[in-house]
DNA sequence: CGGTTAGTTGAGTGCATTCAATCCCAGTGG
DNA sequence: CCACTGGGATTGAATGCACTCAACTAACCG
């Protein structure tokens, strides 16, 4: 799932507790510093569908992704559910909150470790190295752009649109952190696309079959696809939302 | 447009050349602090529908709003726009950016007035005064939560709720601005609002008849509305977007 | 085997859109 | 003064896209 990457600066650390390849804050860290961060961190294992916190909890950990997928949606009191982003291994969540509790929803979308780090040491240990900071504050520039852009899609898109977008999004996050896009996995369900594109499962599932039939995607199976060229260059964030 | 607060701590200070009330990010700044920082700044004046910068601009200025109304956006190479937040008198933009680059577009809604610093003198205040730096992190994830709320907004609910629910959210950002709120002035185009929700501006319209009709708001003129009771128990973003 | 979960597809409905007409108002010039 | 104009808002009629409800398939698991 998470490739090893050759010919990196410093060695790549690890968690000594996690599986994944290193927390991509803390990339501007010497080997030392990453050291002493990742010793902070306890492992957690989470089943799909589990929470790992909602909105309203009071928030203590800080959690990074270590292995498989998690989305931060915003819940309404009659069901509904808007999934704001995917996040996946190497991302963090739970640090952009403000007062006592979280403002989000985060689930497990399959099941998922993640890495946690108390959420006043990290903040002790950012103050402390002033590249922890910036990289953190880096990250959420990076989370403001990306529902700014998904946020122009699901206002001005059509379902098919948004979805050849949504793909390519995707495709895009996963070379960045280092994940295989030919084909593409699709670990969520048909719901949490739709749940995150504002559509219904069933008109997410039409938008399949038309992006299939016109030939700008190809289904594996359920849940991997191979986007075509003309698709990519067509509906990347760039070239399609500016 | 903006009236006096009274009884605040220390006495409110005005950028040297800036008519509205203090910066927001500035204030757990002391008087003398405040001052330092306020020197920086250069008013401008911006006729209505003017950029004060476009996406993929290089960044150079940070404003902050000082009068008027001002949209942030995003431009599809087809024309359509998702406007992703109004700004008021003491918001400030052009600080969330990546690279050398702008992201968005940012307009003036209505004839605005700006003071814009700096941005290399403001990054190196904010190092210096460690309370500004947190102030500035404070606005970011503001902005994050209100981009996730109204994202809630456009991908779940119907043409008329999202009225309401803007409508809303509206009169409470004037509240945290110290605006009034009764009426409530709605300085922006329909088209405006409607780029916003991600509706037509004909659909928009209907909105605004539909929640007429139902009283749960009253026209002054087209740009003065009066909100319910009812409406702001049903749909602010804590009754309705959790 | 039956039961469950996830996905696809069809038929019909309803809501937002498109296109067009009308209204209102402020500004301008005859 | 009134007629004309242009921008903005509203309303009507018809279309189309996404939604709802329902049937059906496939895979998995007891």
């Amino acid at each position: 799932m998470v490739p090893e990457i050759g010919g990196s600066m410093s060695p790549v650390l690890r968690c000594t507790q996690c599986p994944a390849k290193s927390f991509n804050i803390c990339r501007p860290l010497d080997y030392d510093r990453q050291k002493e961060l990742f010793d902070l961190g306890v492992q957690q294992r989470w089943p799909r569908r589990q929470a790992l916190f909602r909105a309203g909890d009071p928030h203590g950990a800080i959690f990074k992704v270590t292995s498989g997928m998690v989305a931060l949606s915003k819940q309404m009191p009659d069901g509904r559910r808007q999934i704001l982003d995917f996040l996946l291994p190497g991302d963090i969540c739970g640090f952009l909150e403000t007062g006592e509790a979280h403002a989000f929803d985060c689930e497990a979308v399959t099941e998922a470790t993640t890495c946690s780090f108390d959420r006043a040491r990290l903040q002790a240990f950012s103050a402390l190295h002033h590249e922890v900071a910036a990289a953190i504050r880096q990250a959420m520039v990076e989370r403001l752009q990306r529902m700014a852009t998904h946020m122009a899609s699901v206002g001005q898109l059509s379902s098919t649109a948004r979805l050849a977008n949504f793909l390519c999004t995707l495709s895009q996050a996963y070379s960045a952190h280092d994940i295989q896009t030919r084909p593409l996995s699709l670990p969520m369900k048909r719901t949490d696309i739709a749940d995150h594109l504002g559509l219904r499962l069933e008109t997410v599932s039409r938008a399949f079959s038309k992006l299939k039939d016109r030939q700008l995607i190809d289904m594996v199976d359920d849940e991997r696809v191979v986007l075509d060229q003309s698709l990519v260059a067509r509906f990347s964030s760039e070239a399609y939302l500016g």
